[in-house]
This record gives C-alpha cells, sequence and structure tokens, in this order.
DNA sequence: AACATGACATAAG
DNA sequence: CCTTATGCCATGT
C-alpha cells in the first residue's frame, strides 16, 4: 500500500518518545521533504481526537507550541510535555536539552 | 479546475 | 525584532 503523506507524517510523529519534542522541519525532512513543514502542520491539525497520535511532541523550530504559551491549546501542550518530563525555558520547549535525535542503530 | 488558507522553515531586506 | 516571498500538500469554497 503506498502511504501518502499524511500517513508517513503521521508514523513518523509515533516515532517520538516521550520526554522529548521533534520540530514541524525535522519531522518534514524525516518524511522525506524538509519543506513539508507546512504540511506536517495541518497533518496533525486534521489528527481525529483520540487517535493516540501524540501531536504535542511537535513543536516550532525554536520550541514555541500550538498558539503560544499564552493560548489555551498552547498551555494543554506544555502541560502534557512538562508531564513526560519536558524542559521549558521561557515558555518555549528547552530545544537544546529536549530535541528528539533520531538514531540510526 | 482555480484560488485561498493553514499547528512551518528558510532566505532576504 | 519585523515583513515578504517561495516551497510543499490537503481542504474548503
Amino acid at each position: 500500500m503506498g502511504k501518502n503523506t499524511f500517513e508517513i507524517i503521521y508514523d513518523i510523529v509515533c516515532q517520538i518518545p516521550g520526554g522529548k519534542a521533534a520540530s514541524y522541519g525535522q519531522v518534514a525532512e524525516l518524511a522525506g521533504n524538509r519543506r513539508l513543514a507546512r504540511v506536517v502542520g495541518y497533518a496533525l491539525h486534521a489528527i481525529p481526537p483520540g487517535s493516540g497520535i501524540p501531536w504535542h511532541r511537535v513543536v516550532k523550530k525554536d520550541g514555541e507550541v500550538f498558539g503560544g504559551a499564552e493560548s489555551p491549546g498552547g498551555r494543554r501542550q506544555i502541560e502534557l510535555l512538562k508531564g513526560e518530563g519536558v524542559g521549558f525555558k521561557d515558555g518555549h520547549v528547552d530545544m537544546e536539552k529536549y530535541q528528539w535525535e533520531k538514531r540510526r542503530f
């Protein structure tokens, strides 16, 4: 079965381990095209509730959460991430320490 | 089919 | 710090 772009994106997002965060661009690059960052955002937006996809582990390159730290969605995302042990700095994910780095064995 | 929009990234000014 | 412009894909109108 040929996977469409969304399927590939979801597959990658599901590989992000708890306690880590990946950027949209990073997911896009793993999906095969770094310019898919915007599509990644759209894909996450299209995720149906209760799908089990860890959408909260995807943030902007500089660690900013969906809608900003002060938005309702952003606060919820921050709460989820903090619950997994992700560290924050000035309302942003501390990407220096918590950005996901996919390992190749 | 055409056009606009969107949970982004990058380059340029 | 800001705004524009371009690239990519799926959706809505």
